[in-house]
DNA sequence: GTCTATACCCCGATAGAC
DNA sequence: GTCTATCGGGGTATAGAC
């Protein structure tokens, strides 16, 4: 056990993150101040600086674990042959991918859309990939209604976090009626 | 006609209202400073606390007509009897409503959810009002399936205009696909 | 390598002069 | 109705203590 009175960098760090989040989710990105995260610790809002370059970065380190596992999945979908087949397969490891990664994460990245849409965390901001997502499950000829279908049907998997928060549902239960509805909506 | 080189305490405000919609839409609230707006208007920060009391007075005012019209649908509801036939109503009203106000609220208002969840103008807040949507739409005693069915069938309609917006289609057709696939949802 | 002290300029907001 | 001046607090940068 490392003494008591001293702490590592990486300690710092990471707990830092957990307040971060906390905050960020809370009272949204930018309604929480770098002063309230650091008095939270009992550190200097310079101390922060240290550990991360500026705010933004605080987020990007937040979601860069999630953002891997998006572009995971982006790529093998990517290497599928086209068809329903792979539609029902994207939906299954993007909800698996939500449940997995922890629910309170995308409520963190719901409640801060328009945050997030200005950040570009390696490949080209969550928008892009939501986009390529999209494309990896639609047909580029496919009618406007089925193409909304597909984009809604993504959607509806990280939007039921939000809207059944009140449902009095287990986080795994509402995970799972938003997996079935999701396939409904694509029609399979 | 009034003089050009003058301008009514009407007309500043009204403008100060058309740059604030713009820049909020594009940028967010949180985004966008009272500086800008007043620049962009050739006037003073100070000016616009003449006209609004503070900045989320500005938010409140471009929302109001808005709301009034979303509290309609609300006491209407709530006086009819439950049942499918309310359902597909509510969808229709709500559908209508979103493309007569604009889409361009709407995009403002789901670019914003997080500023917009802690104000309450009039009623209760508008997470207050979406819930009452929802009430009016769902019985009590439904699965959690059928309760997460409603929520996500009335957000349809605000999501598919963020979601299908880089669709090349027009803001009506889009509509127009959002109002079935919210139906859909719905088994209407 | 880890953190504090301090200073910078912009933010929302207010007081008071014109 | 609009301005100037000012306030506390925000994100950020850096010098330097340990």
């Amino acid at each position: 056990m490392a003494g008591a009175g001293r702490r590592s960098g990486q300690d710092t760090k990471a707990r830092i993150q957990e307040v971060a989040l906390d905050l960020f989710t809370e009272r949204g990105y930018e309604a929480t101040s770098m002063r309230e995260i650091a008095e939270r610790l009992g550190i200097t809002k310079a101390a922060l600086y240290y550990h991360f370059t500026n705010k933004e970065d605080i987020v990007v380190s937040l979601l860069s674990r999630q953002l891997a596992a998006v572009d995971e999945l982006i790529d093998w979908a990517g290497k599928q042959p086209r068809g329903p087949e792979l539609r029902r397969e994207v939906i299954e490891r993007w909800s698996a991918l939500t449940a997995r990664q922890g629910v309170r994460m995308f409520r963190f990245a719901m409640a801060n859309q328009h945050t997030l849409r200005e950040l570009k965390p390696g490949r080209e901001g969550m928008f892009q990939r939501f986009q390529l997502l999209f494309d990896a499950v639609t047909d580029p000829d496919a009618p406007l209604e089925e193409k909304l279908r597909a984009r809604l049907a993504l959607l509806t998997v990280q939007m039921s976090m939000i809207a059944g928060r009140d449902l009095d549902a287990t986080d795994e239960e509402l995970a799972e009626a938003a997996r079935k509805l999701s396939l409904e909506l694509l029609r399979l």
